[in-house]
RNA sequence: GGAUGGAUUCCCGAGUGGCCAAAGGGGACAGACUGUAAAUCUGCUGCAAUUUGCUUCGGUGGUUCGAAUCCACCUCCAUCCA
C-alpha cells in the first residue's frame, strides 16, 4: 500500500486541496513539508503527538518535514475554534516553551543530515515592517472572504480582536516564506486550521503565481465528539513530569470502548491488518486492544521500558500483583501530630484530594480504600508505623497512591 | 464618542432587600451495576469544623439592623448608531 493511501486508510486526512498532486507528491516522496507548532505551553500534548507522527510517517516515505515553531505568531494567538481571546504570553514565556518543544521534538523526527528541518517563525514575522506587510500581503487578503472562514464564527459572537484577526495572515506568511526560502511545497495542520492555511496557499498563488498544497489532519475526537486528550486536570501531556508515564498509559487505558480501534489506527504505528483483527474483537475482548493502544502508546512516548513498568502497574493494581511503579507520596515529620496522622490529611497530602471537604467526602461516600479495606471513618488515624509496610491509599477506582514516610 | 443590554459559584443559567452558600441543567467526582468501557440509577459538587463558623455573586465605596439584590463611581463585554 502506498503511503498516502494509508493516511487514507488510517483515517488521518480530513481534507485536502488537490488529492491527486499530493498523494502523488509525498507517495514519491518528493513534499518538502510543514507544521506548525504554537508554543502555547511547555510542553507538548497528545493533540500534537498526532502530528508528530504523522511527520514521522512522511519522514519515512522519504518526505522532508520542516517543524515550525510559533514563537512570532505564539505572539499573536491563534482565534480559530476558541470562544474567547487567549491570555497574551510574554516574550521570555514563549521562549521558554519554543526550547521545551525543541527537545521534545528530537525524540520523535530525525533533524541529522538536513533530513528535517526546525525553524522558528520569529525569525522572520518579528523584524517586519507594519506599513511593508500591509503593502506586500495585506492587499491580497479580502477581509470580506476572511469573515466567511469558518473559524471566526465563533467568534463573531463574543468578538475578536484586531490582534487576533491578523494570525490567519501570519500564518499566510509563514507558507509564503517557507515556500521561497525552502521550497516546502505542502502544508499540515489541524482540521481546525483549514481556512489559515488556505489562506497561505493562496498568498502564494498570488504573490508567486505557485501551486502549494494544503491537508489537514483528523481531529482527535472521541465518539460524543470531544477533544482528547484532554482530563479535568487539564491536557494528556508528553512530558513526563507533567504526566507520568503511569497516568499517560491509564489515559489510553482508558478510552472508550468506540474509540479504541480509531485510536490505533491515528496514533499507532501497528500495520493496519493487526488493526483489522482487533476491529473484530467484542464486548470485554476490547480490554485487549486498549492494553495494546496504551502500551504502544507509552512506548513511543516514553520508550519501552516505562512502557513495560505501566503495564506492570496496571496489572498489579486492577489483577492483583505487583505494584511497584505507581504514583508514590512522601511523608515528612510535619505531616504527624504525636506520632499519628488522620485519613483525611493522608489524603489532602498524597494529592488525592485537593481539600479536607473533598477528602472527608471521598470517605463518606466509600470511596477511600487503604490497602484494599474501605474505611468509611472520617476519624480514621494512622501511627507512623502502619508506614513501614506497604502502603497503598486509593480514592474512587482508580487513583493510587503509594504512601512512604520519610 | 452616543444609545441600549449585560457581568452570578467549573460551564450554562435562575435569583431583584432577610427563608441564599445561592433554583435548574450540564460537567466533574463518589457509590451500585460492569469489562480499569458505555448506558442507567443513587449520592455529591465554596472552605473549615461531629447540626456551627468563615469567605463568595465584575471592582471600589455607600445606604441599611441586614445586600448577589438598592445607590455612586469604575472596569470589561455585546448590540445598534457614528
Amino acid at each position: 500500500m502506498e503511503l498516502y493511501e494509508e493516511l487514507v486508510e488510517r483515517g488521518l486526512i480530513a481534507q485536502i486541496t488537490n488529492e491527486e498532486e499530493v498523494s502523488k507528491l509525498i507517495n514519491e516522496g518528493k513534499a518538502t513539508f510543514y507544521i506548525g507548532f504554537d508554543p502555547t505551553a511547555d510542553s507538548l500534548h497528545v493533540g500534537h503527538f498526532m502530528a508528530l507522527c504523522l511527520m514521522k510517517r512522511l519522514q519515512m516515505g522519504g518526505n522532508k518535514p520542516i517543524a515550525l515553531i510559533g514563537g512570532g505568531t505564539g505572539m499573536i494567538g491563534d482565534p480559530s475554534g476558541r470562544t474567547d481571546m487567549r491570555q497574551m504570553m510574554t516574550p521570555e514565556t514563549i521562549q521558554h516553551n519554543c526550547d521545551c518543544f525543541k527537545k521534545q521534538m528530537s525524540r520523535f523526527i530525525d533533524f541529522s543530515e538536513g533530513k528535517a528541518l526546525m525553524v522558528n517563525n520569529a525569525d522572520w514575522l518579528l523584524n517586519l515592517n507594519y506599513i511593508d506587510v500591509l503593502r506586500e500581503v495585506g492587499a491580497h487578503f479580502s477581509v470580506n472572504r476572511m469573515l466567511a472562514a469558518e473559524c471566526y464564527k465563533q467568534r463573531m459572537e463574543k468578538g475578536l480582536s484586531f490582534l487576533e484577526f491578523n494570525y490567519m495572515i501570519m500564518q499566510a506568511y509563514d507558507f509564503y516564506m517557507l515556500y521561497q526560502k525552502y521550497g516546502c511545497n505542502l502544508e499540515f495542520g489541524g482540521d481546525d486550521q483549514w481556512s489559515n492555511m488556505l489562506a497561505g496557499t493562496e498568498l502564494i498563488r498570488r504573490k508567486l503565481g505557485k501551486d502549494a498544497h494544503a491537508m489537514t489532519i483528523t481531529l482527535l475526537l472521541n465518539s460524543e465528539g470531544k477533544k482528547m486528550g484532554k482530563t479535568q486536570k487539564g491536557a494528556v501531556w508528553l512530558d513526563p513530569n507533567k504526566t507520568s508515564p503511569f497516568e499517560f498509559f491509564q489515559y489510553w487505558r482508558n478510552v472508550d470502548d468506540s474509540d479504541v480501534i480509531k485510536c490505533l489506527k491515528l496514533l499507532t504505528f501497528l500495520p493496519l491488518e493487526q488493526i483489522k483483527e482487533m476491529e473484530k474483537y467484542e464486548g470485554s475482548e476490547l480490554n485487549k486492544a486498549k492494553e495494546i493502544l496504551a502500551y504502544e502508546l507509552t512506548t513511543l512516548v516514553h520508550g519501552e521500558e516505562e512502557a513495560k513498568k505501566a503495564l506492570d502497574t496496571a496489572k498489579g493494581l486492577f489483577g492483583g500483583g505487583n505494584a511497584e511503579n505507581i504514583p508514590t507520596a512522601e511523608l515528612s515529620e510535619d505531616n504527624f501530630k504525636e506520632d499519628k496522622i488522620d485519613l483525611i490529611s493522608l489524603l489532602v497530602a498524597s494529592g488525592l484530594v485537593t481539600s479536607r471537604s473533598e477528602g472527608r467526602r471521598a470517605i463518606e461516600q466509600g470511596g477511600v480504600t487503604v490497602n484494599n479495606e474501605k474505611v468509611t471513618d472520617v476519624a480514621a488515624a494512622y501511627e507512623k508505623s502502619a508506614f513501614n509496610d506497604e502502603f497503598i491509599l486509593k480514592r474512587g477506582k482508580k487513583n493510587f497512591r503509594k504512601i512512604v514516610c520519610k
